[in-house]
DNA sequence: ACTGGCACTCGCGTACACTGAGTGCCAGTC
DNA sequence: GACTGGCACTCAGTGTACGCGAGTGCCAGT
């Protein structure tokens, strides 16, 4: 199934071409701009030859060819490293990086506006998904007569708070304090999945808040989900002429419903580039999508992504979030 | 410079007509289409007055007319409140307020959703910002040897976090302890802004740790601003045909830049609408701005906006933003 | 003061021819 | 046998011409 050498030399180069220009290429192009070095009647031949095989495709009988899917998943296929040079985005990486301060929710934002002008598309970082991480302190505070706040501080330095009402059981601020030393003895240096199934000693003091508070946090962190931070949406706008599309990619950029396929897809794979239908979702078939996970010590502590169109530069992207999601693991290490 | 009666029908008819059917409105469709009982030659004459008053505009000779800015202004002068009647989008916003649970933020994210959703175009929400709030609680927490972590808690029930590095102090737990104690005894109470200009007893144990937790929230407030919620973005993309206006509106949206001048907008005026040029933002001259402030006791907590090409429908979108910056200040004072 | 009528203006859609990029195929060459 | 130049063919895109129709401004009549 595997092209020759100069089938291959001549889909990548129709690839590249048409990533460039947005323009359907002909065999003239091909034979002038590539070192493929033979004439465009040759080049026709293998381009005919490519067509029924299913890896380019004809607008119309007189126009140059474009990719199909088949086409841009054989390119990424057949890509080295040696695509991936790119020492402006790799200069910037590392400026990023060693810019970067302490704040994980800050840093991660701001990882994504740094993928988003790399690559000059859409941008989406998870962060961890609480439910994996430890809880490492609790907190109750009053803010009215009937509404308390639990705030969790977990190992990853994550904040989950959340309010719960305390007007059914008559509420004194020593019942409070002794509520808490009951969550921190009890909850601190377990999973804060665990927070949900947990059963305290009905006759310590302040044990009728806790249970309040442990349910509050256990609902909140069933409810929020991981972290997703988005940048470069409107980057979208520029890579789709139809208004339909763009308003469909946006949509879902928007309701966050792609990073649950996207994290889904990196469960196991690394560094994956999912092209067109292959997202596996129907108003992207004309996007591709470029994730790797990242975290320390074989965890995975979340995801990054690249989300442009089919016809995108898929060298550099691939590279660019290759070099942060490393850069990133690297960091997450080091703390 | 006020209309006569009729003019000011006509005007609004065409205004009205426009908005919903976004076609040059011609004299027939106003003659019939409106209570205006008159020939279409009359309303000719008219809106030639109101053109060459500025109301109105020709995008050709051969066209109807489409208001101006100028003719926008006048129709939202003009509104009263029983234009604002809908009963679908109040029953929506009561549903919504009767369900809202505790978390304030998750609270404020939602309602730019629900906002977007009954206005149909992009919705921003800002929450409280945060030098405003006072200290309700204080709490370091250790993440690894050389990084601590400070977790405030406003009196609106928002956290602030920052991590510091504590190397250059040999640490110890008890001085962490104590630095807490230190901090929750001289903050409590205050104004985060304080925070900041606030000078420790150096002679206390755990003042040098107070000190830099100290520092690092004063960094923190100030560098993240308000938080801000927006929703619907994707909706832009419907609003408009050019590619590059959306992609315009979008970056504003996304560079938050637009809040600023939002919030400015609102301080001493209530529910403002800013048409076009008005809202001072060149990207946004095909866009119209409605906002509120929304707070409890007078004071405000934030503002509420929805972003809409200047072709909106003003009548139901004051209403609606009106409705929503009424029930959560209400909200707000209730707590 | 309003109205009906009329001539006029133009954007828009259709029709049509022309151009040019690109193709497939074939005969000729190395 | 593989490559190439040449040739006829296809067809999107562009420009021009033209009729249609919506809408206008103006004017004379009520």
């Amino acid at each position: 199934m595997s092209l020759d050498d100069r089938k291959s030399a001549i889909l990548r180069a129709v690839v590249m071409e048409y990533v460039q220009t947005a323009q359907p290429v002909g065999s003239k192009r091909v034979a002038t701009h590539s070192e493929v070095a033979v004439s465009p009647a040759t080049v026709r031949s293998e381009l005919a030859d490519l067509e029924s095989e299913g890896y380019l495709e004809q607008p119309h009988t007189s126009a140059g060819r474009i990719p199909t899917e088949k086409g841009y998943r054989f390119y990424v296929d057949s890509m080295t490293d040696g695509d991936a040079i790119d020492a402006r985005g790799t200069a910037q990486v590392s400026q990023f990086f060693a810019a970067a301060h302490g704040e994980l929710e800050e840093m991660l934002r701001e990882t994504s506006h740094l993928l988003s002008s790399i690559t000059g598309t859409a941008a989406v970082v998870t962060g961890e998904s609480a439910p994996a991480a430890m809880v490492r302190s609790v907190q109750l505070v009053d803010l009215s007569a009937t509404v308390a706040m639990v705030v969790v501080v977990t190992s990853a330095g994550a904040v989950v708070k959340r309010t719960f009402d305390v007007s059914p059981t008559p509420a004194g601020m020593a019942d409070l304090a002794s509520a808490q030393k009951v969550l921190t003895d009890e909850l601190v240096g377990r999973p804060l999945a665990e927070v949900a199934g947990h059963s305290f000693d009905a006759k310590a003091p302040g044990s009728t808040f806790a249970v309040l508070a442990a349910d509050a946090i256990a609902n909140g962190a069933d409810a929020e989900g991981p972290q997703v931070y988005v940048d470069g949406a409107s980057r979208i706008a520029h890579a789709f002429d139809a208004r339909e599309t763009i308003e469909e990619v946006l949509t879902l950029l928007e309701k966050q419903v792609l990073i649950v396929g996207l994290i889904r897809e990196i469960l196991d794979s690394g560094l994956t580039v999912a092209i067109g239908s292959e997202t596996g979702m129907k108003p992207l078939a004309e996007c591709s999508l470029v994730v790797a996970p990242y975290g320390a010590d074989g965890e995975t502590a979340g995801a990054i992504a690249v989300l442009g169109p089919t016809r995108m530069d898929y060298a550099g992207t691939v590279s660019a979030v290759s070099e942060v999601s490393n850069r990133l693991s690297r960091l997450l290490r080091e703390e």
